[in-house]
DNA sequence: ATTAAACAGTTTAATATTAAACAATATGTT
DNA sequence: AACATATTGTTTAATATTAAACTGTTTAAT
């Protein structure tokens, strides 16, 4: 061993961060409305904030998803009526996946639903503080990121 | 919408961290031993770490997860021989769980596989700073924890 | 033009997790 | 002592995810 303790740091940095996920995650879905799932909702976000479409493999890279498990999500945003998916007029292996009017109300309406709950945590934990450490982790993650192959 | 880019700001802290999750979760993964997953040898460096033994409902609260969940994990290393859950002597309800000699062993083998990818990270984030984000990370996870009904 | 390789998306099987129902045991109240 | 309640752990059903196999399409090389 040639710095064990070093590894522990390492190691416990991360697991922090899989609890902080696991029980923010669990916090966050149980306001959403419409049974939505955390990754659902994420991807009714992306419309708002990145781009107004999309195909599932972009879709499946921004949030570091597989292929499979994007195809899951928007299967059950669209039978949800939410988005919707349309062949690539250019391109017959692409698709095109594009949020729908109701599914922007549904997103506005989780918002609206997970308002209280980040609004409370902001007041522990003040923005200035909590943006450096979006900053840090976004390092980690793209180090992580281009870590992987 | 009182004040929608803070709502945004801790939403995106949220996201980086769940990403972080995912990516370190499948990178240690791929390299430990005997098929080992996070959660499996978690528990096993836990024994090295915090005590000799354990009932499962300790473990399922040290790692905030289900009871289900970790009766699983300990029926998994159970059946690869890694530790024994016996009945509590003093208790009906309870159970011990002990690390075996192999698992002792397959722990070390995990901490030595993992050790370079360890180390990797640490080059590119010294323990100094990482530190201070754990500490950080630990006040988040504690304020999620109580907020929990 | 053919053909091989790369790419986009889906399907399948396996699995870790959760919530909820359940069984067994212990604790506390009267 | 009897009975209600709480605790501990397991089981069950549902689900989100992954890796790998597969289909169809585009691109590139010869």
């Amino acid at each position: 061993m040639e710095n064990p303790s070093n590894d522990q740091a390492v190691f416990t940095y991360f697991n922090e961060i899989g609890i902080i996920s696991q029980l923010s995650a669990g916090l966050f879905e149980q306001g959403l409305p419409e049974g939505l799932t955390l990754s659902q909702f994420s991807v009714l976000n992306w419309f708002v904030r990145v781009d107004v479409e999309a195909t599932p493999g972009r879709l499946a890279r921004a949030f570091q998803v597989t292929g499979g498990a994007m195809t899951n999500t928007l299967k059950k945003l669209e039978s949800k009526g939410l988005v919707k998916v349309e062949p690539d007029k250019n391109s017959g292996r692409r698709k095109r996946v594009t949020m729908t009017r109701k599914g922007n109300q549904v997103r506005d309406k989780a918002i609206k639903a997970v308002a209280p709950l980040l609004r409370e945590f902001a007041e522990h934990f003040p923005a200035k503080k909590l943006k450096r450490q979006t900053r840090q982790l976004a390092e980690v993650r793209e180090y992580l990121d281009e870590r992987r192959y």
